[in-house]
DNA sequence: CAAATGTTGACTACAAGTCC
DNA sequence: GGACTTGTAGTCAACATTTG
């Protein structure tokens, strides 16, 4: 496997040649909810967080952090190829250098929310560094992204599981139900799915609006 | 049109868990 | 037990939107 180009590499090797910035980022359309979200799900999303106390600096007792896994883990290593490509992969991400503050444009938030949403609200190092390339981001910003997003829309189950090398795991029924064993390459090939079915849509939307667009024109004309 | 309000991204401090 | 990592609560600045 090691030597062949995944979909990933053509797309950081692409992404790498161009470096002006997504081509939309005036889009801060507020329903940008994954598809298949059903009703009770987006009741659940809706209820009102719990107030703040502001002002003062005074921590709150901490929740019960979900890190009963101990015994879970299997004390195996991940394999050296993994490693190896991990590496190469975190040196590609931390090259990347977004735009300062800049806002997500609508189909980086579309592949973020569907992840979040449909797969995990807690992506492990390795697929945050792969959503960053693919999403052409840096890290960070991803990082704070899912920082920032939990404490919006902190709702909605987690299932603790672990990679065939005992690597924790927090995923959505939803993804465990797709698939019992997640592992790096799974999560690329669905994340790239993701992303190319997104820029598809906003595409095809785009050009079903120019359309419209121009019909009415000429109907006025 | 200015003030008020809301949203987003970035950041810090801290607590709790993990590793050695 | 101490260093390190991870996740949370809270804050801030910048910008967008709403309201009077």
């Amino acid at each position: 496997m090691c030597g062949m180009k995944t979909p990933l590499d053509v797309l950081a090797d692409a992404a790498a040649q161009c470096t002006s910035p997504p081509a939309c980022y005036d889009s801060h359309d507020s329903d940008h909810s994954s598809p298949s979200l059903s009703p009770a799900v987006l009741e659940c999303r809706s209820e009102p967080s719990t107030p703040t106390n502001s002002g003062c600096h005074q921590l709150r007792p901490r929740k019960k952090a979900h890190r009963s896994h101990r015994n879970l883990r299997l004390h195996l290593k991940p394999k050296p190829e993994l490693k190896v490509r991990r590496k190469e992969l975190l040196e590609r991400a931390t090259a990347i250098k977004s735009l300062e503050n800049s806002p997500v444009n609508e189909q980086q938030l579309f592949v973020l929310r569907t992840v979040f949403d449909e797969i995990t609200m807690y992506p492990s190092e390795p697929w945050l560094v792969l959503m960053a390339i693919v999403l052409h981001r840096s890290l960070r910003q991803i990082k704070n992204w899912f920082s920032n997003e939990r404490q919006k829309n902190r709702w909605g189950e987690v299932v603790s599981t672990h990679t065939d090398f005992g690597e924790r795991l927090r995923l959505r029924p939803s993804a465990t139900e797709l698939c019992d064993q997640w592992s790096d390459a799974f999560f690329e090939e669905v994340l790239m799915i993701v992303n190319f079915r997104t820029a598809r849509r906003i595409q095809w939307e785009r050009a079903q609006s120019t359309s419209s667009f121009v019909t009415i024109t000429h109907e006025i004309l």
